[in-house]
DNA sequence: ACCTGAACACCGTTCAAGT
DNA sequence: ACCTGAACACCGTTCAAGT
């Protein structure tokens, strides 16, 4: 994706953003579990300790792949009405997920620890309440939107990984992860509607 | 919780269910984190490389503690009807998964790469089949409810050992964790009323 | 049936020192 | 401003061998 890496030459200085790319490239191509401070150090031809140069330690370098992630910069718009806005959201959120491979988990263990990623939170709520739900109700069915979506495509991660390692795990296709996942989407906002 | 241990004494050899137990006295009184092979040894007083008789590896270790904070073995009661059961099940699951530290997480993994914890699962996805849903909505259902209710807990937990860290998460009361949990129940099934 | 001893191939993190 | 070198205190797992 990035990093044309010179083989053999002059000691290649690393900004902090260099550091995020070259790990969001070892995410991708090999997942977390392979995304050590070490390996990460040895495709950037330093030492591991010069990663604590850029980051205070491997949790906060994980938090900002998280906002990496789920920030997408012209995701302001779509003013589409109401609670179809909320779907779209919904919908956008999952790809940006499933953009990187364990990128569910990441975002979710980041958004946990209350390190960052919030963005998504955030829009969905003011999706909501712009919709005509009040504050705390926005908050809550934004919380239970946040919970499936991390919790259905992070299953839909690590089954994807773990079936190519010829597991006998009843995997899904991908359009009827889809399915499940807009089913899910559309339970939840039928449960809103019902509210009032 | 168990393990009357003799220090300075004979060898005291150990089962399969000794080693469980010592892992669930690890994981309740340190936390998943501190929940390694070579403190589990150390725990049970062997080599770590004694465990590797009784568990082929870690996973499956976390596996079987799963499934043993998930079975409740005098469960299938409650006939309450219908769709009351369903949320009674969801509570019960909750305050099972709260009664571990790292419980949620514990069994998220595990179901995630298909290793074990499926009782629950089964038991929503019958719940909601007796009280008149469609087999495929029904399955469709439990998975969002599961979801719903292991991403609850598990940032419930989180935050719990974070903020005892003193961290300036802002954290709920346990009543308005009770509150949001019952409130995500209820927007689901809502929508499952909503359905037809 | 259950465990030891020793090894292998790793981790994250710190810190003085270099350029 | 960014990195090296060396160390510290750990990991999970394997395997021959013991009782």
């Amino acid at each position: 994706m990035t990093s044309s890496r010179n083989p053999r030459s002059a000691p290649t200085r690393h900004s902090r953003e260099d550091v995020a790319d070259a790990a969001l490239d070892i995410l991708n191509s090999y997942g977390l579990g392979d995304l050590t401070m070490r390996r990460l150090a040895q495709s950037l031809e330093v030492q591991p300790s010069a990663l604590y140069w850029h980051y205070e330690n491997k949790q906060s370098l994980l938090a900002h792949l998280a906002d990496l992630i789920v920030d997408v910069p012209g995701s302001a718009a779509a003013e589409t009405p109401g609670t179809t806005r909320v779907r779209t959201l919904c919908l956008a959120l999952r790809e940006r997920l499933l953009a990187y491979r364990d990128g569910a988990e990441v975002v979710a263990s980041t958004l946990a620890l209350g390190l960052g990623a919030e963005a998504p939170g955030r829009e969905l709520t003011a999706a909501l309440t712009d919709a005509g739900t009040d504050p705390e109700t926005a908050q809550r069915v934004s919380g239970v939107l946040l919970h499936f979506i991390l919790g259905q495509v992070s299953h839909e991660q690590q089954r994807a990984q773990a079936g190519s390692l010829g597991a006998a795990t009843p995997t899904g296709t991908p359009e009827s992860e889809s399915a499940e996942f807009g089913f899910g989407i559309d339970l939840i906002l039928g449960g809103l509607a019902a509210l009032r």
